[in-house]
DNA sequence: CATAATCGGTAACAAATGTTACACAGGGAG
DNA sequence: CTCCCTGTGTAACATTTGTTACCGATTATG
């Protein structure tokens, strides 16, 4: 678990056992936080992997990421001033979390200063991420976006599924692999679309 | 200073002197942290106003949001993995800048608890608020945009500097506006557009 | 084997936004 | 006052993306 990367072991163990943490398994394709809910605890995701979803009022949706294990949920959700849920949690497979109250994190790094410094990488990454998916949507064309999900990724295997995180529609997405196909810049391999 | 709310004065004070860091002026218009360079210090901003810019690899720009002081810039930078400035920050008016470096602000944030919590505060803020861009963005259409920027500004009185912020042309978000006026959403007065 | 379900390709059209260009209004500087 | 600068309104057209619909291929399922 890279949170807890070189912290001392026996000092974390005695906090979660004295502060309330509950471990909970979800199946596939539950819901395990409500976009616009409050959130009270941080989501230590130990087994399986998560998407989360973001809806707007009109009910358009974006997928925002998809996460596995190891890795931490909501480390920012719970200390924003507002602490709401800003996206919908999905489990992508059948997973397994550790669901632990803002206080014990917070006890946990207050007394271990490696936690401490893990926690604010993981929350200050989470805000480049986010940083660099506006600069995507805000400032780039579908074909750059397209791009960099393969450079991400590696390649596209599912059309639809790639339509949900880029944004757009999946006709819409279609047409624009087609284009790069005919520029030279994709191609097809198996049942994917790859670089050049 | 919001993020040395409730700390203690004296200890904030000794570390600031003993660890470097150094209090800069900028002239309106000045460049104060270059997107794609490395960010090692917090700017925590004592005086005047600045503005984050994002620019893609194509050159098309987005004003991301304006602070004034009282306020903290790059909190998520310095702690991130890459270590790199997301955004262009630029002087909106003459201001003065206190820029402390990573290690003095881990050591102030590990001595005092009220400032490690102002802290994680600032920060999650950030991400929420990245998040709500993102959402404009990737899910909204113009129209909501331009309503939200007003719900927030009370007004739109200069269209050009709105364009740059909701990330569209002038003359598009002119024909928006003049949609919404027709629909009796927005009416005209003085120099700017209101709700009604 | 037959059938249904899912996914991908594509076409035709609609809607939104970008681009370019030009005219006009107001304010400041000479 | 006149000139220049900045911001605005707006029109015509191009480009991008959404929407809907239909077809074919593959795969799971009985």
């Amino acid at each position: 678990m890279p949170l807890f990367k070189g912290g001392n072991k026996d000092a974390i163990e005695k906090i979660m056992h004295d502060y309330p943490s509950r471990y909970v398994h979800y199946k596939k394709g539950d819901t395990i936080a409500m976009q616009g809910y409050v959130c009270r605890s941080l989501y230590i995701l130990c087994e399986g992997s998560v998407y989360a979803k973001m809806i707007s009022e009109e009910g358009k949706e974006l997928t925002l990421d998809t996460l596995s294990a190891p890795d931490v949920l909501a480390s920012s959700f719970i200390f924003s001033s507002e602490g709401i849920f800003p996206v919908t949690i999905l489990a992508n497979s059948d997973c397994n979390l550790w669901i632990v109250n803002k206080e014990s994190i917070l006890r946990i790094i207050e007394a271990d200063k490696l936690v401490l410094r893990n926690y604010l990488t993981v929350i200050s990454d989470h805000s480049m991420f986010l940083s660099k998916r506006l600069n995507e949507f805000a400032l780039q064309t579908l074909s750059s976006r397209i791009i960099s999900y393969i450079e991400q990724n590696g390649t596209i295997q599912n059309l639809q599924e790639a339509a949900f995180i880029l944004g757009v529609a999946r006709p819409s997405l279609s047409r624009a692999i087609l284009q790069l196909v005919n520029q030279g810049v994709l191609k097809k391999e198996n049942k994917g679309y790859i670089l050049v």
